[in-house]
DNA sequence: CTGAAAGCGCTAACAA
DNA sequence: TTGTTAGCGCTTTCAG
């Protein structure tokens, strides 16, 4: 199995090893019938190009980093899927990272793809602060995209759902089904995907009930939370629980039918996400659909646009619209409300 | 931010550029003083070893690919984390291949991982037949281990859990809690996980109950399978519904709770896996734990043991022990079994 | 133990 | 359009 090179591809189609590269690499014009035979000889031999060498010489690997705080996160293992593919049809490949949600590892991991000299990063950070410094040190000398969750202002460009078009979509559908009083479980923290769903939900609940916004609990995004919150809320007789994420849901839920709760009659329950566990809850959940392919081929976009030069130029910030999927958890008998999607950028 | 080289470092620290290597990459022995002069002008330039390079001249890129067949297969996700991590701590970088369960993806994505050099191929495959040809191919190229499921007898080095083994743990605790009209819902094809399962259902479930083998019902493994093979099955009365994943499970413990049937007391539920979805699933899902650290570990260990050169030598199968889990779905009030777990090698 | 020199396989100037 | 010539940054003989 002896390694076939330009230069055998080269000696066997009979011109130079410089234009089988640029047959082969598609880099510049080459004649008709010249590439005919070089690409048949190269064929008939096995040639398959070294990408390290490649990479050597051309200084890009062809290789994205993806940087993300745990793999086991339900909701990542889509986004994981859909940006392999989009990447993969642009003739990239994945390195792929887990921090075990952890600073410290994410910033060994951030330096290890570096040091394989990945073209560009796509990271979801591990934690708006805390991640922050290691973050920018990459973006100086990759391009770098944000994914899912933000990472400071001006830190790196930035794609994500619009949390509160979400929110606010889930308020609405409420009230348009008669619910009155509100509450709403969150995530305490400085996360973005916490901050923004809370603030939204304190938004927008006030103008259904001036109360509401006071009706809110703040853990992490676990179901134990969804659980355990709902013990402290209940008393209060909400006949909605707004949940800031879909294992949050799931715990209220599992709770809420061990009180002897009637879901949706007595209580709706929504959650935020979609991931795979909404539909399989049972009465299945209603929630906030993120648009994942659209932010993988949005992210792709993004990097393509940037420069592989460290120039920074100004940082680009993109949301995606979300959509509402109404399940048995909020309504007796759902039926699909179809939102138009459509990316906006600022 | 001008690439600093070992020449820099060379020039540096007053030594020649093999001297330089020869410390940073150890390796060759060195004198204590230079290694030490030789380090320090590393450290101070801020030099970063371009792996690049390095992989063109020692023909090792300290990548290995990870091909699977859905990343959102929920049982993958932990098995990635555990191999990510088990990985990086040799090292070595992670490439992730996702097939979307398609055979000719899978081709095209383990040529891609070869032409870029990985040193090695850990792959969970497609299907056990329609994967064989370009997995046969690959391993004639480097190490690769196959995980999980297996591909063909003598294809590649594997590593699995002992399906049977799990089973009869099922049907011994399904038997010791007084079950005695257990049947099966599995899935047909020949994944090597599906025919494992299915063939120690029937060779334990025979010893409980003569007709018990029959009563099975073969589809894919899915939530939609495991809901719809209820309505075959729950006429014929069981009192225990042996599942051969946690989705079907899943399924089934929806569909029975439909029906109006009694999880535990009427009828139990078993899966298979331990994802994270079973202990959220409500009753929780007694089930069958993959040892998946192991798993990881073993593969690693695999990889490592076998050279470089492409020798094939003789396959090796690693089979690791299962782990009951027992949960609600099974016993009112469930008080987990240990089983000791290890590894025995064939 | 250390240095000099030869490439790994490829692409990018620069000529022709 | 094509060929020639330098290397990319590193490891590895081969001498010393």
């Amino acid at each position: 199995m002896a390694e076939v090179t330009l230069k055998d591809v080269a000696l066997a189609s009979g011109c130079s090893i410089a234009t089988v590269s640029r047959v082969l690499a598609g880099t510049r014009p080459v004649g008709a019938e010249t590439a005919r035979t070089v690409r048949e000889a190269a064929e008939r031999l096995g040639y398959r190009p070294n990408h390290v060498a490649r990479a050597l010489r051309s200084r890009s690997t062809g290789t994205v980093g993806l940087v993300l705080p745990q793999i086991t996160n339900p909701f990542f293992p889509t986004l994981v899927r859909e940006l392999e593919h989009a990447l993969h049809a642009e003739g990239r490949a994945v390195l792929l990272a887990d921090c075990d949600d952890d600073p410290e590892t994410e910033a060994a991991r951030i330096a290890a793809l570096l040091s394989r000299r990945v073209d560009a990063l796509l990271l979801i950070p591990v934690d708006e602060r805390r991640s922050r410094e290691a973050v920018a040190a990459a973006a100086a000398q990759v391009p770098l995209v944000l994914l899912d969750r933000g990472c400071g202002p001006g830190v790196a460009d930035s794609v994500a759902v619009d949390n509160a078009a979400g929110m606010a979509l889930v308020l609405e559908h409420l009230a348009a089904t008669g619910r009155r009083r509100p509450c709403f479980i969150g995530a305490a923290g400085t996360a973005s995907t916490a901050v923004e769903r809370r603030a939204a939900y304190e938004a927008g609940a006030a103008a259904l009930d001036p109360e509401a916004p006071g009706r809110s609990a703040l853990g992490d995004f676990s179901v134990e939370w969804g659980r355990a919150a709902v013990d402290r809320l209940w008393p209060s007789r909400p006949d909605a629980v707004v949940c800031a994420n879909d294992l949050i849901a799931a715990g209220a839920l599992q709770r809420l039918r061990q009180l002897g709760a009637d879901v949706p009659g007595e209580v709706a329950v929504t959650g935020f996400d979609d991931i795979p566990l909404a539909g399989l809850a049972d009465p299945a959940l209603t929630t906030v659909r993120q648009p994942v392919g659209e932010l993988a081929a949005e992210a792709a976009r993004l990097l393509a646009r940037r420069p592989a030069g460290g120039d920074p130029g100004p940082r680009r910030t993109v949301r995606l619209a979300p959509q509402l999927v109404v399940r048995a958890s909020s309504v007796p008998d759902p039926r699909p409300l179809d939102r138009t999607r459509s990316a906006s950028k600022v």
